[in-house]
DNA sequence: ATAGTAAACTAACAATTGTTAGTTTTAATA
DNA sequence: TATTAAAACTAACAATTGTTAGTTTACTAT
């Protein structure tokens, strides 16, 4: 891993941990132990750091939302792809997933644009998912919205929760969360 | 509504968009057509600001769980009594929510370690409840972290949604909430 | 009218912020 | 061994931060 790959990596911890407004450029030197004016020979400023890391994740998101929703795979198993995806993300990368939650806004002009265009537009896929799904009676029809919100909060804020109580492996957590989600808790 | 609640509200306002951290005492003066040293003939500090928002939620959150799961109703009622607590609360205090949920960590000393307290409380409150629930063979025996975990990720995040996609009232809001997060939506 | 108080103001502080310039060290290659 | 490039360093900057001190303004009650 290149030094650049480094630096991201651990702010990207950081900001996890305190928020993007909150870390400064010595702590990220400090817990890489060196001087924070020595940073800048890798990376151009605070702001790129966190366009990196938060675009990359965006884009990951993005492009793979977009298969499955073109894939000939029924609804149902459509948004079990999608739990999937966000499980996988999340165990990968949990740090840039809620640099990415938390700290988007901190991004500017056009970056700022182009990630709540990408985000609106994975909503959008989503939605259009749930609809087709209460169309074809594959899905109850309940507020379309709810459900939506229900779902992406819970993969959303995956990376709050996974590396607490995990002795679970990523198989059985894929599987009981697409049940949980899907058919619901009550007997 | 008196001066100093004014401020908090303002400031709990900011918070939810950037940040604590974000937000400058300046900031919240010049949202309040003032000069920011003007606010500390109200406040402590920007400290206290924080405090008041967090602690009085967290708080509010305890009390009416503990209620709740002392209550005699049967464990599905009760679960449906705490989605309805975190409704109610978002509905009344969205801004404070969104600063509970993402600030919380910028407390420090005895207030982080009570609000901790709190959090873990509550949470064990609501694992008691599914627990039993899996035991009475009312809730599903599925990974109950993983049930625990979807419920209150989706009620805490509520704050993010509510505002945006309400033609819906806020018992509609109650009852598709409870059908989607107890019965799934499958069909 | 007067006194007193609540709440605004101006001016400034010491600390911290992201960042730059210029220099030295480190390590690989010729 | 000499050269070079990468990556660290020191020192400093201008701007911004939370906060304090001291002063003025606007109301309210006597």
């Amino acid at each position: 891993m290149d030094r650049k790959t480094e630096i991201i990596n651990c702010a990207a911890k950081l900001f996890k941990e305190k928020g993007y407004s909150a870390v400064t450029m010595r702590d990220i030197a400090q817990s890489l132990d060196i001087k924070a004016a020595s940073l800048y020979n890798h990376i151009k400023s605070k702001q790129e750091i966190l366009v990196l890391i938060v675009l990359e994740i965006a884009e990951e998101f993005t492009n793979r939302i977009n298969d499955i929703a073109f894939s000939d795979l029924k609804i149902i198993q459509k948004i079990e792809k999608v739990i999937e995806l966000h499980i996988d993300i999340t165990i990968r990368n949990p740090d840039a997933l809620a640099c990415l939650n938390n700290d988007w806004m901190h991004l500017t002009d056009e970056e700022l644009t182009y990630f709540i265009k990408m985000r609106e537009d994975y909503e959008e896929t989503f939605r259009h998912l749930i609809n087709s799904g209460i169309q074809s009676n594959e899905i109850k029809d309940l507020n379309p919205e709810v459900i939506i919100f229900s779902i992406l909060s819970t993969l959303r804020t995956l990376y709050i929760w996974y590396g607490k109580k995990n002795r679970l492996t990523e198989s059985s957590l894929k599987k009981d969360m697409a049940a949980v989600l899907l058919t619901g808790i009550v007997n």
